[in-house]
DNA sequence: GCCTGGCACTCTGCGTCCCTGAGTGCCAGC
DNA sequence: GCTGGCACTCAGGGACGCAGAGTGCCAGGC
């Protein structure tokens, strides 16, 4: 069990080490924070946190720099999460507000985050899994030919030709788009199978064909169209990464590159709280030294995706979380009013 | 006028340069290249090369490495494109034709590129300039917002949201949406402005201002829609840049990430032959230290966008022009298929 | 029992110095 | 116009030494 000043001793190395960079020494502590103790002190305790393995020193005569496990404690312990000013709420806002449609969303999105943690940030595309349907709209193409057009709440827009079995006239069309409507608007994905079952009864015999395929094909587009995508962005903020970045460098961008890599990496995000993945404790070799934070993000209280950022081991957790956290709370909110 | 010898001594230069990395001197020419000639002989030529611009040295007593200019010479007179064998010319194919929908043709694309050239590769989606609107669909959301819906022939679906200045009538809308699809269904994007412009005046004075801003975000879209997207990877190639790479990866990683930028590097490329661009003719700064190879590429004989890679000046312009100009083949093959 | 000042020790980083080797420019001779 | 020879320059790398930061440990004090 560590004593409090130990925890406070290392609060300290990892709020020096993430401002300068630099192994932190103990007399470099005493002087910028006011422990109230003697750097004789903070050595015995900084002697006791290496043997517990929080901190390390790159070599002998040198400073402590924190290991994943100390920025862990760090993390879970030492530190909240910093909230965002009111002006930085607003500009986040406004910047967002501009979006025109959610392909924008999600592009502004990610160069905000790049800009506010100046690292890489990832952005999921909202996932039709748990969204509801806006609106279906049906257009005649041909006699025999239909174009289904899907919109959901969070402003994706799916669409798909169906070829009927036989021609279908604008009127029965116009019915069923508008019984198609009535049943299926504001319901979720999940639920619209069980709410259309019966529909194809309330036709004449001639046209059922016709309503069963252009159901079956609203079915299969909620169902398929489940495709994650994502994009990244604020890659050029990996040239900050420290001294002998061309190592480290190369691998973080070949997993970026990797969709899946990714897609796991924000994967396995729960929903309410952010989290925080540090170093080693990314499955992805590529990326054991550096850090993901990343929150679901959605328009109800439901995450719809995920969002995050990837950065050195060496970051600004309060600063980051802080920033991926408002940033998934307005867009959550933009999607929600659009 | 520089002799043929000194031509060949420039090609010499270039090629050992791009092999090596490293600065070439003349011995080393002339025990790699049979010339037929003594080093002082070299040596002389070099001071000539020099002279002219085509060549420069890091230090006094070093080796010479190409300048921009002479790379250009180099590539306009010295080396031409080299073919891809048929055992990759079969890889290509066989890895394109796998693609299931555009968006998987244009990253399978980029990988393809990247993977060969070992570069930096960017692949522009087909333009849609030609396009032609299908429908224009209008859906009341709330008493003064309407999402407006836009289907183009080549099967995107854009939406838009639109808050209207004042309430707008069901029945109003309908007449709009009418008279909207009777002028511009299956016209083109370019044709739409003046097919709509007197459109307010066929209505109420109170509705006027609504058609108005629903009508200017139809001509926003369009033009959003004509915006030309594009795919990058191969990011980490970046890697291999050279020693003193992390001053010259940041503005690249930079400028990869202005999608303006790019468009405006590939939109240079002319239609039938692989453009170069050599480090300083670029006009974007941050990419004076790279080359550009790029091409358009088509179904028909018309170029309907362009693809390319970007790398250091030092690189292997054959190789990577023979590269690109067969990737754009098959992938204007595969598009004319499908 | 815990904190403290003192002390000896150990490194890295940096600057200096020097040497080697690659490469050059120039010149006289063929 | 080509060649061999020669003197010159300069980056790169190893050896050396010094200063500074940081450490561990110990004996003494509250």
């Amino acid at each position: 069990m560590l004593s409090e000043r130990r925890l406070q001793v290392l609060r300290a190395i990892v709020q020096d080490y993430v401002g300068t960079e630099e192994p932190v020494g103990s007399k470099a502590l005493t002087e910028r924070h006011n422990l109230g103790v003697s750097p004789a002190t903070v050595r015995n305790d900084m002697a006791a946190l290496e043997d517990e393995g929080y901190i390390a020193q790159p070599h002998t005569s040198a400073g402590r720099i924190p290991t994943d496990k100390g920025y862990r404690l760090f993390v879970d312990k030492l530190a909240g999460v910093k909230p965002m000013t009111a002006p930085e709420r607003r500009a986040i806002q406004n910047f967002l507000d501009g979006a025109v449609d959610l392909d924008d969303v999600v592009a502004r999105t990610v160069r905000l985050l790049a800009q506010l943690t100046r690292q890489v940030a990832v952005v999921q595309y909202p996932s039709l899994t748990r969204s509801t349907v806006r609106h279906v709209e049906l257009l005649p193409l041909a006699p025999a030919r239909v174009m289904l057009v899907l919109i959901t709440d969070t402003g994706r827009v799916e669409q798909r030709m169906v070829d009927c079995p036989a021609p279908f006239g604008e009127s029965s069309l116009a019915d069923l788009r508008a019984r198609l409507n009535s049943r299926v608007a504001g319901r979720r994905f999940t639920d619209v199978p069980k709410l259309v079952e019966d529909l194809p009864d309330a036709f004449e015999a001639e046209d059922r064909g016709t309503v069963s395929t252009v159901l079956s094909t609203l079915l299969e587009t909620l169902v398929e169209e489940n495709e994650e995508r994502l994009m990244i962005g604020g890659t050029a903020n990996l040239t900050r990464f420290g001294h002998d970045f061309p190592l480290t460098i190369r691998p973080v961008l070949e997993a970026l590159e990797e969709q899946v890599v990714l897609l796991k990496l924000l994967g396995e995000a729960k929903d309410p709280g952010v989290m925080v993945r540090i170093g080693h404790e990314n499955a992805h070799e590529g990326l054991n030294s550096t850090s993901v934070v990343s929150v679901g993000y959605g328009s109800g209280g439901e995450a719809v995706a995920k969002l995050g950022v990837v950065g050195p081991t060496r970051m600004d957790y309060p600063g980051t979380m802080g920033a991926v956290r408002a940033v998934a709370r307005y867009v959550g909110q933009i999607l929600a009013e659009s």
